[in-house]
DNA sequence: GAGTATATGTTCCGCGTTTAGACAAATTCG
DNA sequence: CGAATTTGTCTAAACGCGGAACATATACTC
C-alpha cells in the first residue's frame, strides 16, 4: 500500500503501458534467455501479438537480438530465441579504494570481459582522474562502443551531482569526480558510495532474484564497515545519501573509540583494523606508531595464522566473529531482510567463523525466523564493488519506469 | 532506479493508465480540496477532457462529490468544486494496549467524528473480541455505513493472515484476531502492529506530504519502544513482518537486561519502565515485587515531579533523554530519514528534555545534516495508534496501483 | 508421401485511453 | 450589449492492449 506523493507524481501518458510492458519484456529476456516471443507472452500473460510488438521495438533499439532457432519440444514451428544484445557494447567499472584503484570491463549484463586491472591510488583528485582516464582509454582500445563508466567511492557521495561529499580515507571533501572524468573520457560517468554499490551488485546480479522481492542488506567489512540496503528492489538512499551507516550503530556506547569520533561503534569492533588491534593487544585508537612488523601485518596474515592454529590469532578472529554476529542481529531486528550479504577480507575465514557469527545473530534476534536469516558470503573474487559500479551504468536500461 | 522482479511483476493492461491517473486525481482532490476539474487538469498536466472523465468515474463510485460553485477569480465560468465524499461513511479504529483498549470513529479521510472511548483490556482473546464487537456495534448505531475496522496491536502481526503471531504484553501467541472480529461485526477488519500503525498515521495524515517523498520513522516510547519505518511512501514490513525493531538494537551489549531476553537494548534504557526503574534506583529486571506505592507510580507522575523541580525525577528523565537521543542517532545513521516522529508519554516532557535529546543525537550522528534531522513530537491527543488503525481501512482506496 | 495436429509468429479489428482541438455555457469587463 | 475569458463537454485522431484469424513451420500418423 504505497501512498502517492501529491506534490511529485507521474501521470500515465498514452505510451506508459507500452513503456512498462517493454521493460518487463526486456527483464524477462535478461533473466530467462534464451526465450521466444511465445514464451514471453506466456510469462507475461498477454497475447502473442503484444509480445511480438514489444519484441520488435526492443529489436529495433538493438537491446535484444534474434539468435538461432530453438529445438521444438513436441511438434510445431520452432521458436526463434531472443537474447540481450550485449555484443559490441561494454561498460567500465571503477573501484577507488584508499590504497589501490581497480578497473573492470563487462558487457551490458555485467558479464566480465577482460581481467581486472589496478594501480596505486593517488589521493590528488586531479592526478587520479588523469591517470584513470588514461588507463580507461587505453583499455577501451580493445573494445567497441562503451556505454559508460561507473565508479565506486569509499565515502559519502551525491550521485545526482556527481560529487564526493566526504571520503575520509582519501581525504576528499566536496570533490566533483564525475564531470571532469566524463569530460576527459567523452563517456557518461556515474558515481556511487561503495556500500551502496555492493548492494546494487547483488540486486542486479543475473542469478539472484530473491533480492528483488524482499529487502536485502550488503555488509562490507574491510578497513571500515560499509552497509548498503535494498528495499523494494531499490537501494535506500536517505535524505542526505547517508542511509546504511550501520557501521556506526553502537554495540556498546562505552566501547572502543571509533574513527568517526564516537565510541563503541560496530565498526570499532569488527573492522580489519579492530581485529588487528585486538590481535596486537592494543587499543584501536592508540596513537603510538606501529613498528614496521605490525604495520606490514595484514588481516590476511592473521587469518592465515588462525588457520594454522595459532591461538592468539584464532581468539582475535573469534571475537570479531561474535561482534560481527551481534551487529548483524541489529540489522536483522531493524530491517528484517530476506537475506544478508557479507563481503570483505573476513569472508576468507568464513568456514572458521560462521558458527560463531550464526550463534551471535541468534543470541540477539527477536524471533526464530530472524535468527535464521540467510547469510550469503560474497567472495572477493566476485568483485562486488566493481560489479556494483558497472550496475550504475548497465542497470538503468532495465529499471522499472517511474509511474504514479 | 528500481529493479523489476522477474518473478513477480504486474503487466500494464488496457485500463492501467486510467487506474493510475484515477488514483492521482483522487489524491489531488484529497489534498487540494476544494478543487475543480480544470484545476486537476492543470495539476496533472493533462487536458480538461481527461480530468473530466476521471472525475466522472470517481463521482459514479461516490468517492468524491460536487459541491457548490466556486467564486471565479477573474472573469469566466465559475468552477464546480469537488470534495472527497466522506459523508455517510465512517471507519472505526481500535487500539489494543496491555491495560486498556481504545475506539475511535472517523470519516474516510481520517477526520475524527466522535469522542475516543475506551475500556479495560481483557487478555482472553475471545472475551475481548466479544466485548469489542459489542461496543463497536453500539457505537455504529449513531453512524451510517461503516467501511471497516482497523486494529492496532502491540506485537508481531501478520496482516495478510489476520493473525497476531506474538504479543508479549498480552500473552497472545498465534491468535487469529481479524476473522472472528470480522465475523462478529459483518464488516472487514484489518490488523497491524502498533509501531507500523503509528508510521502509517503520519504517512497518511492529510497535512504532511513531506513524508511521502523521503523516508520517515515513527518512534513510540511507552512500556516498550516501537518503531515504524516508511520508505518510498510505504511502511517497511520486512521478510517476517518484524522490520522496525530498533527498540532491541543495543546501546551497550553489557547494559541492563531487557524484556526480550537480551541485554542493553535501547528499550531497556528509554522505555517508561526503564525510566521508572532508574528513578527508584533498581534494576529493570529486578524480580522483587514493587510495593504498592511504586506500582501505582506512573511515568506521568515522574514527569510531574520533574516539572516541579524534584532533582531525582529530573535526573532519571534526563538520563532517558540522553539515551533516547543516542538511540535516535542510530536510526538516523542507519536510515537517514527526512523526519523522525516521536510519540508516547515521554512527549509530555518534551520541553524539558528536547535539548538533551538533540545534543545526544548530534553526539553520535556522522554528519551535520544527520544531526539536524527533523524531530517531530506527536502528542498523545493526536492518537497516532488509533489514526494508524483507521488508515489501515481508509488508505487503500487512495493507494497507488501496483504496476511493473 | 500426404494429411493432420500443434506450436510459433504475424496481422487485423475491436475497444479503451490519452491527445488535441472545437464548442457551448457561464461570467466579467468595457 | 458585445468581447474576452474560463469552465466543462464533446468529437476525432493516435496509441496500445485484447482477441481471434491466418500463415508458417515442424512432427507424427496412416
Amino acid at each position: 500500500m504505497r501512498k502517492i506523493n501529491p506534490h511529485d507524481f507521474t501521470v500515465a501518458r498514452r505510451g506508459t503501458s507500452r513503456e512498462i510492458n517493454r521493460q518487463i519484456a526486456l527483464n524477462l529476456v535478461r533473466t530467462h534467455q534464451p526465450v521466444s516471443r511465445a514464451d514471453l507472452a506466456r510469462l507475461m500473460n498477454v497475447r502473442r501479438g503484444v509480445a511480438s510488438l514489444l519484441v520488435s521495438e526492443l529489436l529495433s533499439e538493438n537491446l535484444i537480438f534474434e539468435g538461432a532457432l530453438g529445438e521444438s519440444v513436441g511438434r510445431g514451428r520452432r521458436p526463434t530465441f531472443l537474447y540481450i544484445d550485449s555484443r559490441e557494447r561494454c561498460v567500465v567499472g571503477v573501484d577507488i579504494r584508499a590504497s589501490r584503484t581497480y578497473i573492470l570491463v563487462t558487457d551490458l549484463v555485467g558479464r566480465q570481459l577482460g581481467a581486472v586491472s589496478s594501480f596505486q591510488t593517488n589521493r590528488d583528485v586531479d592526478v587520479l582522474i588523469h591517470e584513470l582516464a588514461r588507463r580507461i582509454k587505453q583499455i577501451l582500445t580493445d573494445y567497441n562502443a562503451c556505454e559508460g563508466v561507473g565508479v565506486s567511492v569509499p565515502g559519502m557521495v551525491e550521485p545526482t551531482k556527481g560529487r564526493v561529499v566526504h571520503a575520509p580515507t582519501l581525504a576528499w571533501h566536496d570533490v566533483n569526480l564525475r564531470d571532469p572524468l566524463a569530460a576527459a573520457l567523452g563517456i557518461p560517468v556515474q558515481i556511487e558510495n561503495s556500500g551502496k554499490a555492493c548492494a546494487l551488485a547483488q540486486l542486479w546480479a543475473t542469478r539472484s532474484d530473491v533480492v528483488a522481492s524482499g529487502n536485502s542488506v550488503f555488509v562490507s567489512v574491510s578497513d571500515g564497515v560499509g552497509v548498503g540496503i535494498v528495499v523494494n528492489g531499490e537501494v535506500l538512499r536517505g535524505r542526505h545519501n547517508t542511509a546504511g551507516e550501520f557501521g556506526h550503530v553502537p554495540l556498546s556506547i562505552d566501547g572502543p573509540k571509533c574513527s568517526c569520533g564516537a565510541t563503541g561503534c560496530w565498526e570499532a569492533y569488527v573492522s580489519n583494523l579492530a581485529t588487528l588491534s585486538r590481535y596486537f593487544g592494543r587499543d584501536l585508537s592508540d596513537p603510538r606508531p606501529r613498528d614496521s612488523e605490525e604495520a606490514a601485518f595484514s588481516i590476511e596474515d592473521l587469518i592465515a595464522r588462525a588457520r594454522a592454529g595459532e591461538a592468539k590469532a584464532l581468539a582475535a578472529l573469534n571475537s570479531t566473529a561474535r561482534y560481527l554476529g551481534l551487529g548483524l542481529a541489529s540489522i536483522v531486528n531493524a530491517l528484517d531482510p530476506a537475506r544478508v550479504y557479507i563481503g570483505g577480507e573476513i569472508t576468507t575465514a568464513w568456514s572458521l567463523i560462521e558458527p560463531i557469527v550464526r550463534s551471535a545473530v541468534r543470541e540477539r534476534t527477536l524471533t526464530e525466523f530472524g535468527g535464521a536469516t540467510e547469510i550469503h558470503v560474497v567472495p572477493a573474487e566476485d568483485h562486488p564493488r566493481l560489479r556494483g559500479a558497472v550496475a550504475l551504468v548497465a542497470a538503468p536500461a532495465f529499471a522499472a519506469p517511474m509511474v504514479a
